[in-house]
DNA sequence: TGTACATCAGTGAACGCGCGTTCACTGATGTAC
DNA sequence: TGTACATCAGTGAACGCGCGTTCACTGATGTAC
């Protein structure tokens, strides 16, 4: 018994030693910077027009060096969606929890996120393009879509009847907006689309919360 | 006197003459038909994914014929996307003489819209892959951004102040509703994003329209 | 402790391919006389 | 009317280039003994 056990731990030892021969964490610490390289390209120059080549340069390796850390460009693409949206999440929770549904609103179209794409909404940088890619991609970022949606809705006034409905015309404004408003960027135009999409999105909320306890039960 | 117009007469015929060896308008109908295609092409594949090489020979032509008729592909998607925006605010005027703002806004982000990307709005298809072009091409969109803007501002009720900033957020909720509603197309959510960028774009006129004459002057 | 060996992240040249663009050529047409 | 000629939209092969991907190789490291 003893011994068998003896053997068995040598030989787990022998599989550890196998798979990790560089310093421990360097692998994963060069996928994450090829990640983190590609979500800003695709972001700010668009999925298309980023080459492989060009990311791995940025992230200061040789184009050979991807293959061991993706399988295609596709399964990079995935990833690095995945990853910006779910940071964004994640800014997204905080911004709710300190400042509330209006901070988010008027950081969502501040100047500062339409002046960096590369930083900013993985959806506003990217939906056109999103919605032309393969199946597996889409359900990605469909489900950050609900998630995000999910957690605007439940930082809304809790009168408001129909909150789902509400979150996602915010959602839909903010990315337009924020779109339109890079679209124009340089003229004044540009100021006056994220003013009034940051109007327009409070309204939405002050209504459906003013109209809700008036017309309880109204169904139309 | 009569002989000089006379040779100026054969000499204006003879500089038509040299201009016209086809039948006439046949050059025009080849390039509209390039156009065409391209306009449609670049609205459901992505300016990036299409070559000029696939849209001549949709066209029904060879790659080679491009260049008599455009001096770069640059100049084709300059020339695609303001056709493209042109018509589209052609039917949006036919659409808000005969339905008003309301059936605008119904059209826009109907099914029908959704899933047919090629025909439709070129902003809510191209608009992050727009902001990326080079300055002439920028400048061509963004005059017909302002143009349907005022189009759909001069479309509000009379009785609202500020119509130009309530178009704004109408133009900015539609797009980006329509692009969410693609992005999840084939799933439930994709219809209730419609369904609720239609009652917000809505809400967005009534809540003005029933704002203004209670509270005139109100400036906070 | 020193040496031989195994591992594997990363290198860098090469692959086929499709891109935008160029160019010598074709052939249908209109004009001249 | 018939023939020679000029025009030019369109043909189709070729250009250089960068793409995504492959692959034989390197060399820094950890292990065995």
């Amino acid at each position: 018994m003893i011994i068998i056990l003896y053997y068995k731990c040598k030989a787990i030892r022998k599989v550890e030693s196998v798979r990790m021969r560089y310093e421990k964490g360097r692998k994963e610490a060069s996928k994450r910077r090829i990640v983190e390289v590609a979500a800003e390209r695709f972001r700010s120059e668009g999925i298309a027009a980023s080459g492989i080549a060009g990311i791995m340069s940025t992230a200061g390796l040789t184009n050979g060096a991807f293959y061991p850390h993706f399988g295609s460009k596709e399964e990079l693409i995935r990833e690095s969606i995945a990853t910006a949206l779910d940071d964004q999440i994640g800014r997204l929770d905080q911004i709710l929890a300190t400042g509330g549904i209006d901070a988010a609103i008027q950081a969502y179209l501040s100047r500062e996120h339409r002046d960096n794409p590369g930083q900013g909404c993985a959806l506003a940088a990217l939906l056109p393009d999103l919605a032309r890619q393969p199946p597996d991609t889409r359900e990605v970022y469909a489900d950050r879509v609900r998630l995000m949606t999910r957690r605007v809705s439940a930082a809304l006034p809790p009168e408001i009847r129909d909150r789902d409905a509400v979150a996602t015309s915010i959602l839909s404004t903010l990315i337009g907006a924020l779109q339109l408003a890079r679209a124009v960027a340089g003229t004044e135009l540009s100021d006056r689309i994220l003013a009034s999409g940051v109007k327009a999105a409070q309204e939405m909320i002050s209504v459906s919360q003013a109209r809700t306890p008036k017309t309880p039960r109204k169904r139309v």
